[in-house]
DNA sequence: GAATGAAAACTTACACCGCTAGTTTATGAG
DNA sequence: CTCATAAACTAGCGGTGTAAGTTTTCATTC
């Protein structure tokens, strides 16, 4: 076949199947050519639209991250910011879970991930957090996000109580953690940001609010 | 060559190595054939030893976690124990952070994995949490130090100055992000590890102390 | 001490992988 | 109308995990 006449692949296309693909049968199943006969075209035809398939993986990773919502920085106090901020990071990965390793490895060159970085560091430097801060808060928020996200606690666990029974004493009820998967994990989450929000927000008063009212002007 | 007088390989061996090539070059560049080159073999020999190549990522990760303390439970008070297991868990896998993102996945069946699981749930419904809360502050801390080790943070911006400043106004220092790595990231988690514990504590009085308080022998 | 079976190396080979090179034809710009 | 470019193709390279079968040695049993 030579060049037909309406392309048969776009980007969008590609990207969206590609997604398709690793929701439904994980990372390591994507191969170039899998994703080609899913598209009705062979392997090689892919890189007329993309330079390589890592390529593909950071347009992948993007539209992902690009469902997530930093509104929050711009109308409401930081504190509130963040915790939106927070779950709607959260669930921009659990919907997609599979390419979490990939995305987790830090923004690189993705325009969506950066643009997240930069309204979350805005957004809270504008609030009075010094930058050096700004830039832990952010890290510390993505880091507990991305790591409830990658491979979920619960599914972590074999459903095997043998396994559990001989050796851990008190993992006895462990194999059963993944019938409530999706609810031990979201607890979890709901409690680790609770907590982390709790602590920040008990940090701020004591630096900032403390610098700031011994300002002449504070 | 046939069966040698001596073995060449041993599960240590092969193990040890296997780190070491992780360590060096990163995940995706072990394969059997290099991994077995660097032990003076051919590929398949690995397979007298190992069922799958998997089977030597899931002892690999397995050493790693090894390393992880989690004597304070038996001897501290739980938050106390808490710091030092989440400090002592980032510190082995930092020490290995090409590993991480396999070993974030979960425990599955890696003995280490599971101890450690056990030791910090048991110590932590011993210090009086309930069940199900000992499990979501358990994972919260996994979710915590797997995502601070899974990719660095501040490596993971690039290092080039014009791709921030034209369209992310609040990153224009990003690309220095680089050069203080290990303190952006050891200064992220002290931060937010600290906020976790504080928000952990208040919650702790909240709920345990005041459940004993309103026993009979509390 | 001979026989035997498992162990541990080997070679060969398969199906798949990402990707390059070169070919063919349709499209759109001048 | 010309022609560079775009977008599909086929063929193929070097690499991957691993299965199959071979050879020799070791450890055990009669």
């Amino acid at each position: 076949m030579p060049r037909p006449r309406r392309p048969l692949l776009t980007r969008d296309r590609i990207v969206e199947t590609a997604l398709a693909l690793i929701d439904a049968d994980g990372l390591g199943a994507l191969s170039t050519r899998r994703l080609a006969a899913a598209l009705g075209v062979q392997g090689p035809s892919l890189y007329n639209h993309f330079a390589t398939k890592d390529e593909i993986l950071d347009a992948v990773a993007d539209t992902v991250t690009g469902a997530v919502d930093t509104s929050g920085f711009a109308s409401r106090d930081w504190l509130a910011a963040l915790r939106d901020w927070a779950w709607s990071y959260r669930r921009a990965l659990t919907a997609h879970p599979n390419i979490v390793p990939y995305l987790a490895q830090g923004p690189g060159r993705r325009p969506a991930a950066l643009a997240m970085a930069d309204a979350v560091y805005g957004g809270l430097v504008r609030a009075g957090w010094p930058p050096a801060r700004a830039t832990h808060i952010g890290a510390a928020l993505r880091y507990f996000v991305a790591g409830s996200a990658l491979g979920s606690f619960a599914r972590g666990f074999v459903e095997d109580p043998e396994l559990y029974a001989a050796h851990y004493p008190h993992l006895r009820q462990a194999h059963r953690l993944a019938e409530h998967q999706q609810s031990v994990d979201e607890g979890a989450f709901a409690l680790g940001l609770d907590a982390l929000l709790h602590g920040l927000a008990a940090e701020y008063t004591r630096t900032v609010e403390t610098v700031e009212s011994a300002r002449p002007n504070g």
